[in-house]
Formats: C-alpha cells, structure tokens, sequence
RNA sequence: CGAGAUGUAGCGCAGCCUGGUAGCGCAUCUGGUUUGGGACCAGAGGGCCGGGGGUUCGAAUCCCUCCAUCUCGACCA
C-alpha cells in the first residue's frame, strides 16, 4: 500500500461518522473520543469520567457563585424519600410516579439457591422512593423553619443526584441518574416567588451563554408543559446542531402547591396565618450533552474556554537533541501562562507529537501550543485555536503570545458563543400556519418553527405535533404572542 | 413498553448463510529505525465468540430462551 493510498483510506476527520451522516451516533463518538462518560454497568446509568466531570465542576463552580450572590444557601437533603410524603401532592406525584426506583428491603440474605437476595423478613412498613426531585422532602422538612415573615424568604439549593426510571437513556442528555442542583425558595408573597422564578431564570441563562456558550431561548412553558404541581414552568431552550431543542434549564413558579400540601405557614405582618409561595429551580448534567451538540464539530469537541480544564495545552516536539531545554522552555512557558490567570500544561505522556495534537484536538482544548527546537531558538511559539482550525495555525513570539493569551480566549469564548447564536438564529422560522410548518418540518427542516400563540392546542396544532414528533418548546420572552414548536431531546 | 438492529481480545470489526482447533485492524508490551497534523519494520501478550438450554461425533456458526446495548417511536430534564 502506498502512502498516498493510505492517506485517502484515512478519515479525514478525527470522528467518525461525521454530523451530517449519522448525528446520534456522531455523538456518542465525540463522549467516547474525548473521554467524558461511558456507559456504567448499572442500567440506564453512566460513569462520568474525570475530564467529563471536570467541565461539569466548572459550570457547577460558576452557577454555584451566582445563586450565593442572590442569597441562595446550600443545604442537603436524603436521597430517599418515604413514598407517602411524595404522594401527598397529586399532580406532582401523577408526573414522576411511573418513573420513580422504590427501596423495599433493608436486608440482603442468601436464598434458598444460596444467592443474595433482599431479605424477605427485612420488608419495610413504608417503601422508600429514591428522589425523582426533592419538592416534597424539602417543603415538609423547612415547614419547621419557618413561623414568621421574618423567616423568609428562605432560599435553598441542593446539589446532588436525582434519579428516574427512564425506558430509554443517552448519556448526559437523559441518563437514569443525573447530577444537578435544586433549588427550592420560599416566599411571603406570590410576586416575590415570581419575581424569583424569573430572577433564576435569568441566572441560568447567564451560566449557559456566558459560560458555557450556549444561545438560550428564554420563555413560558405552555399548559401542557409544564413541571407537575407548578403553577408557570420557565424555561431555557436550546438548539443543537441537528436543530432539535434541549430543554437546558428549567425555574418553576410553584404558587402555594406544596404550601398547602406540606402546610408550609407562616405569621404574616398583619398576625394571620398564612400559606408561603415557592419556586424551585434546576439545572443538570444534561447541560454538557448541550455542550457537546452545539459546540462540537467532525474532529470532536469544543470546549468554551471559561469553563474548560485546560485552556492551553502546551505539546513538547522533541527529537533526542535539545529534550530537555525544549521540555524546560515549556515548563517555564506554563509558569507564565499560569501567572496570567491561565489554565495551561504541559502534555509530558510518552506519545508522539501527532498523537497528542489529535488527542487534544478531539478534548477540544481552546489553544494548542506546539514548542520544538525552532520555536526554542527563535523565542517563539506555534498556536492554534480550537474553534478556527489549523488555518489559524501561526507561530509567534513566546512573549506576545503570553501577553495576548487571556484576551485570545475570550475571543475564542466570544466567537464560539457568536458562532452558535448565529446558527441557531438562522434556524428559527416564522410560519403564518400550521400548513407552512407542516411544509417545513414535511421537508426535513432543520430547527424551529414560531407561530401565533393562538394555533396552539387547536386540532391542526396537536396533529401537527403528533405527525412530526414535535412539542411546543416554549412562549419566549421576547415574543410572548408567538409559541416556538420543534423536535427535542 | 412497541419496531428494527447488534452482542466475537481494551476499541472497531470479519467469520455464521454452507457446523470441523479463534481471525483481522487499531491499541498494549519488546527491540530497532523514525519524528512539525494520526510513523515504519520485526516479534510478543491478550478471548468460557453476552448467559442458559437444546440438536450434533463435534456449535461462534443451527434451534429455543433469557439478558444487555444501540437507533427510531411513546414517556420524560
């Protein structure tokens, strides 16, 4: 075989297949390739792996700092739930009842086969849910915080694992285990609550644009739509490249719900007694599944450099002669980098050069630095940027470089948000009728679709929706007459 | 839970139709030559062929039956 023969048997990109051909599995191979996640031997499950996690605790880092800026306290609550406290709210446990893992036993024991078993003679009097959420455990633990007006508002948030019995799971985007946080706020008045939905709201938002660089489309969710026992659902929607919609955020106004049903009260200023408002407000792991279908391409992921890892991978070429200077220029290369403000390192495995470039073009790294003995002798280094390509490969002074690299990430961060609000900009399509949605969707359209608010629940509306698979996504805040409609995750 | 597909080495796959001692590529390990966008040569290690049952002298291969995974639905963040 000829080089030339082997180099047109080699992919051209790093994943295969590409976006266009096989979008689903194109994903899968992007968490595979970069090393975020795999399939756990739990069902339905999957293990995070470190580099996976790692973006995962930055975006945690960042929306954990906004919500203490706005008062919010973290607290934590057991994972286990008794199964009459959650059915105590109807519509609430109508929603997650088909879904819920229910704990039975307290025992393990061997069987009659001499295999363990739960023990027949351990069986709860009250079975145990494990959390789908934690509206019902929270709302009856805080109701004894609070007696007065000036208990509240009480502002809580729990970061941890919620569990639902999904029948089908991809992982991060819908995994039967997830991580997230939840957020659940008290309030002496409803205005106060819905204020607090919105002002949630906003901070997600916030998190997923500014950080993560992921265009959010901010709205209502219809009737129909909404979380089980809230009184309004609001929602952060985005659009992944095979323009369906992923649902990134969500904030409930959940009126006097769970209020009434854990009898949450408190002495108003005038002496009654009276129900609280709450809200509760999540955002989970599923965001990294966003992540990846915006910003990912055919060589693998793209990290947005505020929440990435490593924002600058430093990679040694080295050829026996000058190794260690070369080696030492890097390390120094780094120190300076860091005192910057920049998370940079220096790849030290023993691989080749190519190996590592491609390695980290597919972890999506923002900067790539490749140093060997001409950058060394010349005080220079050769940069590429994640987010251009290796069009943008150029080489330059170690120390502009150094200088430039904060403001260089930004713009990567900028430009990678530009890049995706554009796109999904271009893909929402005003349509005057059922019928031209029907054209678009009939036409393997890609993305969304708004119409007037009033089309919705009609007849044409629901078959629209069932022939195509799609849902009203949401009534976005900046165009409250209009509903947005689109396939999703 | 419905429809379809797939389970063979760490990963990706061939072999199955037509039964006869387990193969290929990548990865790993050894040695050597190399080195600026996925190196090359030589050698080596690594498998209850998803589980269980059946047919057969003999099963990765045929039959039954579980289980798991993936894709598309329904349900959902």
């Amino acid at each position: 075989m000829t080089a030339v023969q082997k180099q047109q048997q080699k992919p051209k990109t790093a994943i295969t297949p590409t976006r266009e051909e096989n979008f689903p599995e194109w994903y899968q191979a992007v968490v595979k390739a970069a090393d975020l996640a795999e399939n756990s031997l739990t069902r339905g499950c999957m293990n995070i792996k470190p580099y996976g996690f790692a973006l995962w605790e930055n975006t945690q880092r960042a929306l954990d700092d906004k919500i203490k800026e706005v008062g919010v306290q973290n607290a934590y609550f057991p994972v286990l739930i008794p199964l009459s406290l959650i059915a105590k709210e109807a519509d609430h446990i109508d929603g997650f009842a088909t879904e819920c893992a229910v704990v039975t036993h307290h025992r393990l024991s061997k069987n009659a086969e001499g295999k363990l078993a739960p023990d027949p003679d351990s069986e709860l009097t009250e079975p145990y849910v494990v959390r789908p959420t934690s509206e019902t455990i929270i709302g009856e633990s805080v109701k004894n915080w609070i007696q007065s007006y000036r208990d509240l508002p009480l502002k809580l948030n729990q970061w941890g694992n919620v569990f639902r019995w999904e029948m089908r799971t991809r992982v991060f985007l819908r995994t039967a285990e997830f991580l997230w946080q939840e957020g659940h706020n008290v309030f002496e008045t409803a205005d106060e609550a819905r204020e607090d939905m919105k002002k949630m709201l906003d901070i997600y938002a916030d998190i997923l644009e500014n950080w993560m660089a992921i265009p959010v489309i901010k709205g209502y969710k219809t009737e129909d739509e909404k979380f089980p026992g809230a009184v309004e659902t609001m929602t952060v929607e985005a659009m992944m490249q095979d323009g369906k919609a992923l649902q990134s955020g969500t904030s409930h106004f959940l009126g006097q719900t769970f209020s009434k049903s854990a009898d949450i009260k408190f002495q108003s200023r005038d002496g009654n007694i009276e129900h609280a408002w709450t809200t509760s407000w999540g955002l989970s792991t599923r965001s990294i599944g966003g992540l990846i279908m915006t910003h990912g391409d055919d060589d693998g992921l793209k990290v947005p450099p505020k929440i990435a890892q490593i924002q600058v991978i430093i990679i040694p070429f080295l050829k026996g002669d000058n190794d260690d200077s070369i080696v030492d220029y890097c390390k120094t290369l780094k120190q300076n980098l860091k005192s910057q403000g920049v998370r940079a390192d220096v790849d030290m495995r023993e691989l080749r050069a190519g190996d590592k470039t491609w390695d980290w073009v597919k972890k999506g790294v923002p900067i790539r630095v490749e140093v060997g003995g001409r950058e060394m002798d010349a005080g220079q280094v050769t940069v590429t940027r994640r987010d251009l390509g290796k069009e943008s490969k150029t080489t330059m002074s170690v120390d502009e470089f150094v200088a430039q690299a904060q403001s260089t990430l930004d713009d990567i961060q900028s430009n990678m948000f530009e890049t995706a609000k554009k796109s999904v900009m271009d893909r929402i399509h005003d349509v005057d009728a059922i019928d031209a949605a029907r054209t678009f969707f009939a036409g393997n359209g890609n993305g969304f679709v708004r119409m007037d608010k009033t089309l919705w629940g009609t007849n044409e509306f629901n078959a629209l929706c069932d022939e195509f698979s799609l849902s009203p996504r949401c009534i976005p805040l900046d165009t409250p007459d209009k509903v947005i409609v689109g396939k999703s995750y």
